[in-house]
RNA sequence: GGCCCCUUCGUCUAUCGGUUAGGACAGCAGAUUUUCAUUCUGCAGAGAGGGGUUCGAUUCCCCUAGGGGCUACCA
């Protein structure tokens, strides 16, 4: 039996990183095993659908390099993929469920139950084997009245019989045995009045259709799972039923609450993975894309939220954590969100980028800051600026002055440091600089120091001043490495040019 | 309120009865960098509380406390 699992996200907007954490840890089990990773559409709920909401989650995952091997773009033999476009079979299934006793028709309208509501105090109304009887539905009403119900095509839902007095133990992977008493459970809702399945009952039957071998989920579904138990042992299919491992929830970084579709704007990070764009600037959100974060650092990071190896490994690449991810270490408490973390990763694959990696982004990056890339080498501005950085995006504003020869000098603080003695000695530096071959860090470097040296004007006061004569700034990477960068003739002006000053 | 889950440095975590409780991020200090960043080294920093079980508990059990989730014709 190859394992099948399943990501299953409901398409009412933007998919944010637990979810995304969610997909992750699926597809890495899926590819372990050898098996299949699948990509279902939950559409169940026409109130809260979201268009461009799936073809979000779609980019999303390919932008993370979580490939599909089934889904609503590539098909498979299971389909289709969307619940929306299984309607028929739900109906089937449930109608199945109430000829066989296990479930019921219930009249009782929304108002109803809200009315039943109120009139408890607390919140303890249950629409259970306690009060069945006593609401409007299949079971309670006479024979005569459910036929003329149904004749008279009143608005119904389908609710599951809960029989009260079983223990209903739970097997998770990740928290070990989980036991509910089914008298505390109430009689959900598999079938909604609008014709669309609750996501209890499309969420058993496809992953019984589709063969899903191992359910990977949030933590939020564990008080549900109950249920779900149930309903595979209605249908006879616990034999078959799926191994369930609830993961730990994303918490706030303050740690009230979990992570929520609206902190991104409130703390100033994305939780996201893409931009959602929208017309409306203030419902625009930020993802880790336009925040400019690596898919593989994003990966890595997330998948080191709530699971470790045992090692002390950090870094891992996806092929690494295919062959090392196991449910049975995910964390069981829930994992504050660390952005400073998630930067930190990022940094480290910023690092490892070769030029060939990043080229066309600083190209274009270096266009919208309106630079002439060909003034300048952009390998060797490249090299030195990563390092030095923690995204990508943060190089090419650093690099201005490899393209433009026009430099903006920050006077407040070279002034500070600026003594006038120190001008004659750009001046001999430049000249020095004239024919050392080759021109280049270490040469040229050399050279400049022994004719600061013998000017008798402190190093100290002259280096910070090539730098600015060179970049306009106080700081940034060593003086000799940014001349080689630049070339003799750029360098000697620059020198000659800030002198004169 | 009820049900369920959880609880090791500020944060993410390791430990599957015996450890000076390890690592990473962040913090602090130092070295390198005649700058800044990187890098390196070091410092500081944790088993919620109380009962058991045991020769021995961070580890197993119970209670309490705290946190979280669920409690919809939402997923």
């Amino acid at each position: 039996m190859p394992n099948r699992l399943r990501f299953a996200p409901s398409p009412t907007g933007a998919l944010h990183i637990g979810g995304i954490r969610t997909a992750l840890y699926n597809f890495l089990l899926a590819r372990q095993k050898g098996g299949q990773f699948i990509l279902r559409i939950e559409d169940t709920d026409q109130n809260r659908f979201v268009p461009g909401a799936e073809a979000y989650i779609i980019r999303s995952l390919e932008w993370l390099g979580l490939q599909m091997d089934e889904g609503p773009v590539s098909g498979g033999l299971y389909g289709p993929y969307k619940q929306s476009e299984r309607l028929l079979m739900y109906k089937d299934y449930a109608t199945k469920l109430i000829d066989e006793g296990k479930a019921y028709y219930a009249w009782d309208t929304a108002e109803d139950l809200e009315a039943k509501r109120q009139s408890v105090q607390d919140h303890s109304f249950k629409y259970d084997a306690s009060v069945r009887t006593h609401m409007k539905n299949s079971l309670s009403l006479s024979g005569e009245e459910v036929k003329t119900n149904l004749e008279a095509d009143l608005p119904y839902t389908i609710r599951l019989k809960v029989e009260p007095g079983q223990s209903i133990i739970i097997q998770d992977k990740v928290r070990g045995e989980v036991v509910f008493d089914s008298t505390e459970l109430d009689d959900k809702v598999l079938f909604k009045s609008d014709g669309f399945p609750t996501y209890h009952l499309a969420n058993v039957v496809d992953d019984h259709l589709m063969d899903i071998s191992d359910v990977i989920r949030g933590e939020e579904w564990l008080p549900s799972t109950a249920h779900h138990v149930l309903l595979y042992r209605a249908f006879g299919w616990e034999d078959t039923m799926p191994t369930f491992s609830h993961l730990p929830l994303i918490l706030k970084p303050n740690g009230n609450g979990k992570l929520s579709k609206r902190d991104g704007q409130k703390f100033g990070f994305p939780v996201f993975p893409l931009a959602w764009p929208s017309d409306n600037p203030a419902e625009s959100i930020e993802g880790f894309d336009s925040y400019g974060f690596e898919p593989e650092a994003v990966v890595n990071f997330l998948a080191l939220l709530g699971w470790n190896p045992g090692t002390e490994q950090e870094i891992f690449s996806l092929e690494e954590l295919i062959a090392n991810f196991d449910p049975e270490k995910i964390h069981k408490a829930g994992a504050r969100f660390d952005f400073d973390k998630a930067l930190w990763f990022n940094q480290q694959y910023v690092h490892k980028l070769e030029f060939s990696d990043a080229e066309e982004r600083l190209r274009t990056q270096g266009q919208a800051l309106g630079f002439d890339l060909n003034a300048g080498d952009l390998v060797g501005a490249f090299r030195l600026l990563q390092p030095r950085v923690s995204l990508l995006k943060e190089i090419m504003p650093l690099a201005y002055y490899f393209f433009t020869d026009s430099i903006e000098f920050d006077n407040e603080e070279i002034n500070k440091k600026w003594k006038p003695e120190v001008a004659p000695v750009l001046e001999k530096v430049a000249d020095a600089l004239q024919n050392v071959e080759p021109f280049n860090f270490d040469v040229a470097g050399a050279a400049a120091k022994e004719m600061i040296n013998s000017s008798g004007v402190k190093m100290g006061l002259v280096m910070p001043m090539l730098r600015a004569a060179l970049t306009g700034t106080m700081q940034g990477p060593d003086v000799f490495a940014i001349a080689e960068v630049l070339g003799r003739e750029k360098t000697i002006q620059r020198f000659r040019d800030f002198a004169k000053r």
